[in-house]
DNA sequence: AGCATTAGTGTACGTCTGATACTTTCTCTC
DNA sequence: GAGAGAAAGTATCAGACGTACACTAATGCT
């Protein structure tokens, strides 16, 4: 409608550029009210628990009314999305390895916190504010470095799509189990009920490894939250690593 | 219900052990049947587009009927995941380094030809006999290398999550565009917007880099897919790299 | 004072999963 | 060779969801 700077309307409605209209009726609702309701609904009932006559009824208005403030049940998820995120902690640190390292966890974090984030699909490229600050964060931690920016987006694309895959497959995992059965416990009965299936004519290398102890019972008093932070390490570490390489080469 | 040798139903079916059933009326309907018929329905419309009455209509039958075979949509989607996974290709390679980066590919052409693949949620870890035998192949590239087991998984996850990853990220944002704009035209649109709203002194590396020329045009001779390849090819090189290292330590 | 403009409502439609209780069609046993 | 019993497929139904459309209600500008 309005064309403040050509800004389209949903970039306005992320950046909080909403002027408050100055004719007619004044809104009871805004844009804000709604994606808050919309997020506290997703923390408790999943992405899947988000629906427009929920979230409405939270606020005691009808479904319909949302569409006034946001469009459409996809821009309401992009919105929510960048509200959830929030701002980056500081991840200060003496050296690109370690920052890197701090930035993965931290988003981690988040995402564990809700993991309902890491099945919002994405729209188009990061464009909320707190998206870009978390950019911005990464970015200013590969200052130093002599990555050119094609490297630097890659390796932050990387990790990131790390953190939201490992993220999403356990939280994945740790539902389909349900029941009151932990990590471990779930793995040793894959192993050995894939040990039973594998044939090790077609399948060696598979066969060897779910006959391998990999599955059995690691000390049992590793709680499931280390398993998972140990794996989570382990993958980081290795891009990390690819990282470093490339760094070194580009420094003669 | 029976018990061939402890193994739950699901994976039954998903091994294709299920008993043809010697009693009542016979079945003029199998699992494999309903699975390729979503099968189908999702190469065409999409994850969302598989509903059981869809799949039920396009067979002839009503939805009610398919209960009968697959349990809950769940785990027909499960089923379905196994089945247009398809078996792995030979991607015989001298090297682990080259026999992985042929793994990673043949990966990511199964999920471009059938993206809604990589949004199918993971209801266990792999199980199905087709995810076994792409994992065979992978353990068997790998099996010249000195890695423990579980820096071979955590290789392997690593890269086949970020195929996943990298192929739903791609496909999201093609869908986001729709219209016939193309990759390279969007980009452009993307930095251009964000330079507006992005401040320099908040964010000042962002800043940079939006100012940058980098989502300026390329060549415009260059096709989306070539861009796609590149960026795709510079993560899964980071990550060869890592690996690379993992493997030079563990051989002293 | 009243009109253009905006906020929120009511209703309706087509769609989905899955529950329950049924009819139909077959094989195995007596 | 005839039913008994078991499994396959159906009919009907309830509760939800997204959103299109046409409506009423409330306000500020002129």
């Amino acid at each position: 409608m309005t064309s403040d700077d050509f800004v389209p309307a949903p970039l306005r409605r992320l950046w909080g550029m909403s002027e408050p209209a100055r004719l007619g009726r004044p809104a009871s609702l805004d844009v804000n009210v709604v994606v808050a309701a919309a997020v506290k609904i997703a923390d408790r009932d999943g992405l899947d628990g988000v629906t427009l006559p929920k979230v409405a009824k939270s606020l005691g208005f009808t479904s319909m009314s949302l569409y006034r403030h946001v469009g459409s049940k996809d821009e309401l998820l992009t919105l929510m999305a960048d509200a959830a995120l929030g701002p980056p902690p500081d991840i200060a640190a003496p050296d690109w390895r370690e920052g890197l390292r701090r930035w993965a966890f931290a988003q981690r974090a988040v995402f564990q916190r809700r993991p309902w984030l890491t099945r919002v699909p994405a729209a188009g490229p990061p464009s909320g504010p707190h998206q870009i600050a978390w950019m911005e964060a990464a970015l200013a931690v590969m200052s130093g470095t002599l990555l050119d920016w094609a490297h630097r987006i890659g390796a932050m694309s990387l990790i990131s799509g790390y953190v939201v895959q490992s993220v999403r497959q356990y939280s994945e995992l740790a539902e389909g189990r349900a029941d009151g059965q932990g990590q471990a416990d779930a793995e040793r009965d894959y192993g050995r009920a894939l040990a039973r299936l594998v044939n090790p004519d077609r399948f060696p290398e598979a066969a060897r490894l779910f006959s391998s102890t990999l599955f059995e019972a690691p000390p049992s008093d590793t709680p499931d939250e280390a398993i998972a932070d140990a794996d989570f390490s382990l993958g980081l570490e290795l891009i990390l690593d690819g990282i470093a390489v490339r760094i070194a080469r580009s420094d003669p």
